[in-house]
DNA sequence: CATGTACTCTTTGGATCCAATAGTTCGAAG
DNA sequence: CTTCGAACTATTGGATCCAAAGAGTACATG
């Protein structure tokens, strides 16, 4: 509710900014391969639109972070060094940390229950898929788990900051982890089922603290994956 | 350094860029008052270009949260609400917070000393023109001792997260504050010195909430001169 | 055969043009 | 006198046009 009404002052959705979404969604699905070029006529003709709006969805999404524009030579997806990968989940797992101690005191039953089924179903579902191509089914239930506790935290501002940060990177990769490996899987949900339990104990440091070594963790596996694949991403 | 190196990687210098820096600081310096409007004609004429970068640049600014767009009626200065404001420095103690903890173990005796004169300097320079109308130059020099102690943490994803925060409103009201009400200037060179002697001491977690306090007492001020003109911005 | 230079071609960047939209003002009718 | 409506105007939004810049290639020359 806090999102809309700021969305709503923001900027009400128009052209540009459905645009700029679309760009961002493609690349997050990773249509738009990591240190893929955006081309503006190309994007124009996919959309149907003129070049004109896509420049201007480009600067924004330019602000992001997530592409990086050259003079004269186009916009591109950025590929992330992993310490970049870890600097900004270091950044995340404070606010995370934050949103969960914010959460305990205002917390409510049903939605303790909403975050333990929603992580149990999470769980089940990329089990049964495991190796699957449904990551982004698999993304969107796991961001849903971190998304409830920050709305919950009632700070708004807290929460487009870390959507803010999690909107720098490419996400399609960090989904196809946990899918993949079976390990990260376990891992991750145990984790979300420590945090659901400090927060039902109650306990605001526990909460914080769970939050805290979970999305580094979450960062730690994501900043290796780029480790690996950041020499092979150019070649293919 | 790091800054620089990420801002190259981001978007090396080019025209919209400076452009939207250029806007940025005349909201900063309150010469587009809040609520003010940005119409793409003036600005186009003030830097003698055309209209076209001008609205890139102010998709760019968009973005930021500093200004507020509504279709086809244009750009205005976004006026915040006092809990916006709050909400935003309670994330942004949270970072600080992060950084001055991080400080602890890298910061130089000379960094100290430095941090200190800064203080010091600022605190003196802002007394002898107190009610003066050089207000900006005391913001540097506050922005100057918070900017240091984000660069020495080491982590740059932090510091831009930091600034984008403070981007989000305009600052020129906030470094009145400071030059107009001697109260809240001895606080504030008072609290400074307080985490200069938490960092020299090497106790992080000290210098932590030193840092958190005073960030949220700066928040606290500067919602309040909000919630006071926010009815009379509008009149003029 | 290698290397340097010039040319071409692709793509971005800025300016101008025209359409669409919302606010405002003026007028007419109740 | 008030209120509703319609036209006018100021401003944004999208498309098109042309210039500029960079990369790749081909050709010529040492």
């Amino acid at each position: 509710m806090p999102d809309q009404a700021d969305e709503e002052a923001l900027s009400p959705a128009t052209l540009v900014d459905d645009l700029a979404a679309k760009i961002r969604d493609l690349i997050m699905a990773g249509e738009i391969p990591i240190g893929g070029q955006l081309r503006q006529a190309d994007l124009a003709a996919t959309f149907g639109v003129s070049r004109t709006p896509v420049r201007e969805a480009i600067r924004q999404l330019q602000s992001g972070g997530l592409i990086a524009v050259h003079p004269n030579r186009g916009a591109v997806v950025r590929v992330p060094a992993p310490w970049e990968v870890r600097e900004a989940y270091e950044v995340r797992a404070e606010l995370e940390a934050l949103a969960a101690r914010r959460a305990v005191s205002r917390i409510t039953r049903e939605q303790l229950d909403e975050l333990e089924v929603s992580n149990r179903e999470m769980y089940e579902h990329s089990a049964a898929q495991s190796a699957g191509e449904q990551a982004p089914t698999h993304r969107r239930a796991n961001d849903a788990f971190h998304t409830l506790i920050t709305e919950i935290s009632g700070n708004a501002r807290l929460g487009r900051t870390i959507e803010d940060l999690n909107g720098a990177f490419p996400r399609n990769v960090s989904s196809q982890l946990i899918v993949t490996d079976s390990r990260h899987r376990d891992e991750n949900f145990a984790e979300h089922e420590r945090i659901v339990a400090a927060l039902r104990a109650g306990d605001a440091d526990a909460a914080a603290e769970e939050m805290r070594v979970h999305v580094i963790k979450a960062g730690d596996a994501l900043a290796r994956w780029y480790e690996q694949r950041s020499s092979t991403v150019f070649s293919g």
